[in-house]
DNA sequence: TTGTGTTTTATTGCCTCC
DNA sequence: GGAGGCAATAAAACACAA
């Protein structure tokens, strides 16, 4: 067989003195080979491997996915084979065995990513009732708080309106600094009479 | 039968190692 | 520099639906 003839045949393919500029970014020329299918001695080029020889050589990969020279001539002996066929067949079969491990190292990592998304879910929820379980909380000792200020100050300056517009549509961190500020008027003695602006705002 | 997609065998060009 | 490995690709062989 001579590479000069498809060599010759490679004008066809896509290959150009620009493709040479980007060696290892672009893929590589293509070359066309001779079509038809036959060699010189009108053999067919390619022939399918037998059913008993792949299953020899699959047993042989299974053993040693690497094919050095000793072997190659002896599996080739065996099989009836060109040595480089087998080379061939082994280079063939690693590429496969590469893709079926990446694939499988595919799904695997897919599968571990669907249950991270799965738990954040969960975490995300579990974050959003906590944080509701807090409001709430927070609320009730507003309330609480409001109750006690006003069942002890029956002095209160404060009008009777005054009075029930007091906090109760109040947000719950307004709360929070209500009864932060509640302790700290109280405590110090400090005159109430500016609440209800405080109220307003 | 034929068009089309997939698998298998083979080639090419580049890289690394000894 | 030659042998062998790998990625990319071609092309034959095969499978199969329409």
């Amino acid at each position: 067989m001579s590479e000069e003839g498809e060599v010759k045949i490679s004008s066809l393919a896509c290959s150009s003195a620009g493709d040479q500029l980007f060696q290892g970014e672009r893929p590589r020329p293509r070359r066309r080979r001779r079509r038809g299918g036959e060699d010189a001695a009108g053999e067919l080029k390619k022939r399918r491997l037998s059913e008993e020889q792949v299953k020899f050589l699959e047993m042989n990969f299974g053993r040693e996915r690497k094919l050095e020279s000793r072997r190659k001539v002896s599996l080739a002996a065996e099989l009836g084979l060109d040595p480089k066929q087998v080379a061939v067949w082994f280079q063939n079969r690693r590429a496969r065995w590469k893709n079926k491990k990446l694939e499988e190292e595919h799904s695997r990592l897919k599968s571990a990513h669907e249950a991270v998304i799965l738990e954040k879910c969960h975490l995300e929820a579990e974050v959003l009732k906590l944080k509701e379980q807090l409001a709430e909380t927070k609320k009730e000792m507003s309330n609480v708080s409001r109750r006690e200020w006003r069942s002890s100050s029956p002095s209160s300056s404060l009008s009777a309106e005054a009075q029930q517009t007091l906090p109760a549509e109040f947000e719950v961190a307004r709360g929070a600094e209500l009864m932060f500020m509640h302790e700290y008027y109280y405590e110090d003695c400090v005159s109430i009479v500016d609440w209800p602006d405080f109220y307003q705002m």
